[in-house]
DNA sequence: GATTTATGTAAGTAGTGATTACATAATCTG
DNA sequence: CAGATTATGTAATCACTACTTACATAAATC
């Protein structure tokens, strides 16, 4: 990286930043991101971040955001190709799409859920875009008891318990749980597995 | 803490360290242990610890493999509990016994699954211990299946199903994403119930 | 009782987040 | 358009961290 600049001024060295932490995360983890090196990559000295981010904690929820929006526009993607199916169908490919861009994404992912190290509650777009994610799920569920696809009535903790379980297998792969049982394929045909059973179960 | 020590050797310094790690963590958080902090409760200069773990990965490791074993020791003591019940109810026993020492000890729980800042796989302790609770967890699944519990004979992917959904329940809880619920009480009446409605699910 | 070994101390290294005083460029204003 | 103002960079520094090294002291061993 290390962008040559030719005035003194970067002109936008607040994204380079954001670009420049989540292109540490992807190659070198999120506890390697900082902000030096951060600045380093955008041909910056040490304490210029700090101009654009009160603290590290800010230019990671920074880096949140970005990394949030670029998850909701994904499962936008997704949903849109899944216009025309029945309301259940729509629901499996949120799960899978969510899923995908966690095996996809896995730093991106953990600094969306590192809930401590960034200022997560004071952020509308972060709180918002979890909540829009939320909202779908639970619509479709809706629309999926509306067009007769459940076997219960009762839906009133199956939102909870879908996003349990998609959270759930979206942090074992984080965590490293799903490492003994292979790559990348392996784990989301497993997840795929999981969340197929579970639809299984709910419907008629 | 900061134990006074009238030798010029502590006598347990190891155990001493390990302790005072979970009593920060639990008091200040994780990313508050530190091997210095530890050191000072323990009453040794900063680079003691360092004789007794060569780095603090070692530690936290340490630590991780003592959660791990009071973790266990709780879930067979609730376990030993239900052991007149029917598998299902022992299931749900070592469900709500996970779920339960998570809410108790949310740090504690938090390091043993903080797999990038452990050395998870090169410890016996951890990966035993943890072996053993999915084992525990897949034999009364399977017992349930035996005795006729269960709506569909195929357990293949269930036990995966369950670990997800207890473990995204547990990890919900650690990342902060119950707290908009109220608090420890009203997320533990949540995840129970959240574990009812999928036996619920699963069952006859 | 002397020697060896285990375990502590003290001081120092390099890297981190963060702050400060200062320098330079972009922008605003008369 | 020129001078003042403001935004944004640099360099030096601070406190804290994991970790190392040289040395001191107690315990264990012969």
């Amino acid at each position: 990286m290390t962008t040559q600049r030719k005035t003194y001024h970067h002109g936008s060295l607040r994204q380079a930043l954001i670009d420049a932490a989540l292109a540490i995360a992807r190659e070198d983890g999120v506890d390697q991101v900082t902000v030096r090196e951060a600045g380093k990559r955008a041909g910056v000295s040490s304490g210029a971040p700090f101009r654009h981010f009160p603290t590290k904690t800010a230019l990671m929820t920074a880096v949140a955001e970005e990394a949030m929006r670029r998850f909701r526009a994904r499962i936008s993607v997704e949903l849109d190709k899944a216009e025309r199916l029945d309301p259940l169908s729509r629901f499996r490919a949120l799960g899978i799409a969510y899923l995908r861009w966690v095996i996809d994404n896995p730093t991106h992912f953990e600094i969306i859920s590192m809930r401590r190290a960034i200022d997560f509650d004071a952020s509308e777009t972060l709180v918002g875009l979890n909540e829009e994610i939320r909202n779908l799920m639970v619509r479709m569920l809706e629309d999926a008891r509306a067009a007769g696809q459940l076997r219960k009535a009762d839906i009133e903790g199956v939102p909870l318990q879908a996003r349990a379980l998609v959270y759930g297998l979206a942090r074992m792969w984080i965590d490293g749980q799903f490492a003994q049982w292979g790559g990348a394929e392996k784990a989301e045909s497993l997840m795929q597995q999981s969340l197929d059973d579970f639809l299984a179960l709910l419907a008629k």
